[in-house]
DNA sequence: TTCTGATGCCGGAACGTTCCGGCAAAGGTT
DNA sequence: AACCTTTGCCGGAACGTTCCGGCATCAGAA
């Protein structure tokens, strides 16, 4: 039942009145505020619902001196649009539960005002994107999930073990049969690129083998990972291949597969393509929908005193061992 | 220059004061309303400007009855990210030259409460899904990119000729030789897949040619598709193939590749990966972003009440010929 | 001179909800 | 009986902006 449909629209006075009690009452009871009975709280809970009362966010906002809505930008790069989506879907369902909105921040977006946000979520914050420098400068609580490149950092940060979960990727190649296993990765305007990269010349040194990386841009088409591919299957003997970019590994597997030399292939980003592959291919799950959430939850703690600025959250990331990494 | 920081927060009063005028004064000259003298709406412009104040937007949309936010629903297809994250851009930058948010809703979540915005866009809306239902029976102002499966439309429509197009792809590729093109396609729980799926059937009767067919999910993976490939090159000489789903083209590319017999192949979604794959793949351009911007400004041509509620916009998609198609 | 219309200001009230502190009643203690 | 504490209500004011209609002044027309 929807309540009764009136031209009025049902205030927290329309309440109050049908329930006998004063706004005040009406109010309280139904935030489980103030000192009300718990005989009179159901019956303005009932009398609530029963006129479908929605309280007025504007009103609530503007008496609380909040916008009961935080911002969340993420980077347009359409290769990451699958790990992006996940992520935001994260936020906005973990915004849900504390009943905030998601307010989309872009970086094509030319406006004149800061945002009406409490907060702001960064996805992927990305080096020399100036409204992503804007947003930080606004002072506002925010939370980003892998470090912004650079000295200055949010408020909270969420971020996972790349270089680690890699070398433990790498582990896994090694004891595969791999000898050399070669890394396509970006450049270091994403943070979690450059700590891939760290990770794998870190691993490199120390099991003396010599690194064979090549550097694609962040936003990598397949021609560009497929010709890194190349470059390397004609330079080395390639035994295993480490795609960072998302969507990379899909990209070369028909590749590495004509190629012949039974090489080895993971992925740095998992999702439905690598898990779905023929055969699926091993990778690191960022499970970003989870890391969306983490980053909400995190940023609602701000919010509330709850943490701290400078708190920063692991988001735990999970290595797939598949088809693609045995022989 | 940000203006002075101080504790107390910049209101339209203190901008008020400072210019000499009254309130309303002050108010009527920011929003060039009202009847205020060109010198006045300077002075107070720059006091404005000096004092970096930034309206309270809760309590401007409490006065207003307004939230000075849209409503924006996409399925979460991951498979369609690419589209659905270019079409969100679209959305939110539009919405922004209105200056007005854009919140993300999602068919995943579960809120105890109708959305906060002025208005909604439905991004594809999928038959079956229950949140796009009640969204659509909240009564607010709303527009659907595509049509929704069903008899109940949104108050506007913004579409696109699906099957006048795909009638042009066919037709260029029995131009090029192709007797017989074959479609691969969703179900009709999206009115796109539907028009699709209709226009291939009527071209084949208009042609006189036997339909080839091949039904897969709306979300399909890639071995799905390169499934439903498979089974036509099994079970008929095959010319040509057009792949409705995003992404499929490419994922079945190499399969036709390694089955010789020199396929056409087309996408009836464009994006970088059938632009920069090698082949180039001949696709329709649904061109989201402005997709995506064209329904938010019907709403808000809508809102503003400049347009009728069953209002329909076509929006104009493109064939992009490409090397694919040749021979 | 008087009246009318236009211009450009103005204060009060409204929007819907929350916060704050007052107060009545009841129960317990001295 | 008087005092104190707790419980559970209450009305007024606040939040910041816009809407509405009033009013003063000036210029032009009758």
């Amino acid at each position: 039942m929807r309540g009764v449909q009136t031209d009025e629209p049902v205030t927290i006075l329309t309440v109050a009145k049908e329930a006998g009690v004063s706004k005040t009452t009406a109010s309280d009871a139904l935030r489980g505020s103030g000192r009300v009975s718990e005989a009179t709280r159901a019956a303005v809970a009932q009398v609530a619902e029963r006129l479908g009362y929605v309280p007025n966010g504007s009103a609530r906002h503007l008496r609380r001196a909040s916008t009961g809505t935080i911002g969340l930008h993420v980077p347009e790069v359409l290769t990451r649009s699958s790990y992006y989506m996940s992520f935001v879907f994260g936020v906005v369902e973990q915004a849900a539960r504390h009943d905030y909105d998601v307010t989309l921040i872009t970086s094509g977006q030319r406006r004149p005002r800061p945002p009406r946000v409490d907060g702001l979520v960064l996805g992927d914050p990305l080096g020399g994107d100036p409204v992503v420098e804007s947003l930080m400068a606004t002072g506002l609580p925010t939370v980003s999930c892998e470090r912004f490149p650079g000295d200055r950092q949010a408020d909270g940060v969420v971020w996972s073990e790349h270089a680690g979960m890699l070398a433990r990727l790498l582990g896994h190649l090694r004891s595969a049969g791999a000898a050399r296993p070669a890394l396509i990765v970006a450049g270091d305007e994403s943070d979690w690129a450059a700590s891939l990269h760290r990770g794998y010349l870190g691993w490199c040194a120390e099991q003396g083998v010599a690194p064979l990386v090549r550097r694609v841009s962040f936003d990598a088409t397949g021609d560009e990972v497929r010709a890194a591919a190349r470059d390397l299957l004609r330079s080395e003997p390639l035994d295993a291949l480490v795609c960072a970019p998302a969507g990379a590994a899909t990209e070369v597997a028909p590749l590495l597969r004509e190629a012949g030399g039974d090489v080895l292939l993971a992925s740095c980003v998992d999702g439905a393509a690598t898990r779905l592959a023929d055969p699926p291919i091993t990778a690191i799950d960022l499970r970003p929908r989870e890391a969306g959430a983490s980053c909400a939850e995190l940023l609602f703690e701000l919010l509330a005193g709850a943490a701290q600025a400078g708190t920063e959250r692991v988001h735990p990331i999970e290595l797939a061992v598949r088809a693609s990494t045995s022989r």
